[in-house]
RNA sequence: GGCGCAGUAGCUCAGCUGGAUAGAGCAACGGUCUUCUAAACCGUAGGUCGAGAGUUCGAACCUCUCCUGCGUCACCA
């Protein structure tokens, strides 16, 4: 029995015969301050029935509460404050960690269930931006959290490697390209020739017409143009692969769009068959106005397929693959009208697993408050960002900590990590312009102090040289400034369990914060290594932080540097 | 215009299912390294929680109206 439970069960034993348990629980808070208690009772619920005023009710329940196995429990004005006792507690989460060590928090609930997850998404022939970043991140954490519960995630990079651009890429390639400069810079070049491309249709839409004809081509399965496509594709993938490796991210699949290629007409063929696709200017459509949406273009007028087309053939192949219990896709938040109407035909067409399908939708990224365009120029580089971080990184570790062995990688956990935690401490709906001093902060709430928090904290295990078994030690931590990190290591599964059901990272980030910035206030105001008699009970709980700081960080995709 | 997301301290944001004096970080000012890594810690200052009604014992949180910003509204993805 937990400690909550033992809350309601003291208090469902002094209400009996008022609620029940299952209705003390939701009423039961933790007060902002640990000052006030570990769990408060609000009174006011019961001043109607009682007819007495709330505090006169928390008095007389407090009167009524078998207080032993509590340090107390005492009613200040409305409400009833427990006090847990607080050695017992620290020692039995300390322990649990200590037993537990890496698999704390861990669960089983997801029985090995699939759960696709699509992310990233990067688009061929352009280069990675911040935009992307927040897919992968985010995806990645997400990968991580439902893999601790017991479920299993498959990581598929839905990769833009079809579509119109195609065409109009092979168009601008014929015009304006040569194949020495896409071997010295093949994505620089390539976006050239794009962003060139745009220019130039402004003027001429003719362009576009022939962009279109050239993806319809390739479709068809013209030699020159799956050429010309296959050699941008492997050419793109290279470089981004690069980047993965930068961010230590792997997928478990890279079947992009062009994946479906051979895939959409049986799909076309069963919307059909149901009566479900229309005729409407040239075009076939599933018309959803029964649903409140849009009407989902399956094909246009020239019969070239859309993106809704692929998408539609990628989810059914998805289930047929896996069963899953979930299906993610961590998308841009402007694409939801998108993943309504997806879902919308897919029950139309019968599937009710299509009430799985999530789409998990981020903000938006700006720059200088405007949307980040690859056509119009105004990206910017993940890359670029990336190095800029890391050399920051080892500027600093230059003047901090100049002796350190491994310095190069270390930076690179350090910079990489900061770039990632910033795009993951704040809600993913959350829009933010793009500022490159936040993003390589490494200062307050950031990456690198919860990295920081970690290596003090081993900095400490490696000088105390403990050879004594810790799970032995039995001495309570009950100052309050050790108590406060009890509280959070003991919150730890339950956070992940928010971070999943809310599909949201952000949860486990903030908790690292807390929970590094409780630790860093004791360490500030106790000294840990001192031969006395709670020596091991500090140690204990030093190694339980470490334990979970590295957890939470694992979660996100961050680095834990044991020294920096 | 319809739909969606958002509006909390100078800036960036927390605030779990409505609850006890609204919290952090950055920036500003002032402290703390002969002692476990000062990428840290402590303190000061800073708020009509966009505006107005309503529901409630109680609203930053729920409902409605309005204002502002962003996204989106079939042949891009």
């Amino acid at each position: 029995m937990n400690v909550k439970e033992n809350v309601i069960a003291s208090l469902h034993q002094a209400l009996a015969s008022e609620l029940t348990p299952a209705e003390i629980g939701p009423l039961l808070e933790v007060p902002k301050s640990s000052k006030l208690g570990d769990y408060a009772f609000p009174t006011f619920v019961l001043a109607k029935t009682w007819h007495r005023a709330p505090q006169q009710i928390a008095a007389e329940l407090v009167e009524r509460i078998d207080a032993s196995g509590y340090e107390q429990v005492v009613a200040t004005g409305a409400y009833v404050n427990f006090f847990l006792d607080k050695g017992a507690f620290a020692q039995q989460t300390v322990q649990t960690i200590l037993a537990q060590g890496a698999a704390y928090g861990d669960s089983t609930q997801g029985q090995q269930a699939n759960i696709p997850i699509d992310m990233s998404s990067p688009n061929i022939a352009k280069p990675m931006s911040m935009g992307h970043l927040r897919s992968t991140v985010i995806g990645n954490s997400l990968a991580k959290i439902y893999a601790k519960l017991g479920f299993h995630p498959i990581k598929i990079n839905y990769l833009g490697d079809w579509g119109t651009q195609f065409g109009k890429l092979i168009v601008a390639y014929h015009k304006w390209g040569s194949e020495a400069e896409i071997k010295a810079d093949p994505i620089g070049n390539l976006l050239k020739y794009y962003v060139h491309f745009h220019e130039e249709a402004e003027k001429d839409p003719k362009l576009d017409d022939e962009g279109r004809a050239w993806f319809k081509k390739l479709e068809d399965g013209d030699p020159e143009a799956t050429h010309l496509w296959e050699w941008f594709r492997g050419l793109s993938l290279a470089e981004f692969k690069k980047i993965y490796d930068r961010l230590g991210i792997t997928f478990d699949s890279y079947n992009g769009e062009a994946y479906y290629n051979d895939k959409m007409a049986p799909v076309v063929a069963d919307l059909e068959q149901q009566g479900l696709l229309q005729e409407s200017q040239g075009a076939q459509i599933v018309d959803l106005t029964a649903e409140g949406l849009n009407p989902a273009l399956i094909k246009r007028s020239d019969g070239a397929t859309l993106y809704i087309t692929r998408d539609l053939a990628a989810a059914i192949d998805r289930y047929q693959k896996f069963h899953f219990s979930l299906s993610l896709y961590v998308v841009g938040a402007e694409q939801t009208e998108h993943f309504k109407q997806l879902k919308a035909v897919l029950t139309k067409m019968g599937y009710d697993w299509a009430a799985q399908i999530v789409h998990v939708p981020f903000g938006l990224i700006t720059k200088d408050g405007k949307k980040l365009s690859t056509r119009k120029g105004n990206v910017v580089l993940l890359d670029q960002v990336l190095d800029e971080a890391v050399s920051l990184a080892q500027a600093q570790i230059a003047a901090k900590n100049p002796q350190l062995v491994n310095a190069a990688t270390v930076a690179h956990q350090v910079g990489v990590g900061a770039v990632i935690f910033h795009d993951l401490k704040n809600d993913r709906l959350d829009s933010f312009d793009f500022n490159l001093q936040d993003v390589v902060r490494f200062e307050g709430e950031t990456g690198p102090y919860v990295q920081y928090t970690n290596a003090r904290a081993q900095s400490i295990l490696r000088k105390a040289d403990f050879s004594e078994d810790l799970t032995s030690a039995t001495v309570p931590l009950t100052d309050p400034q050790a108590w406060d990190v009890v509280k959070y290591l003991a919150d730890f599964p339950n956070v992940i369990q928010r971070a999943a059901a809310a599909f949201e990272p952000s949860v486990i980030a903030k908790y690292a914060l807390r929970l590094a910035k409780a630790f860093n206030k004791y360490y500030a105001n106790s000294k840990i290594l001192v031969a006395d008699e709670q020596l091991a009970a500090r140690l204990g709980l030093v190694t339980a932080v470490s334990q979970v700081l590295q957890s939470a960080l694992a979660l996100l995709g961050v680095a834990a540097p044991e020294e920096m």
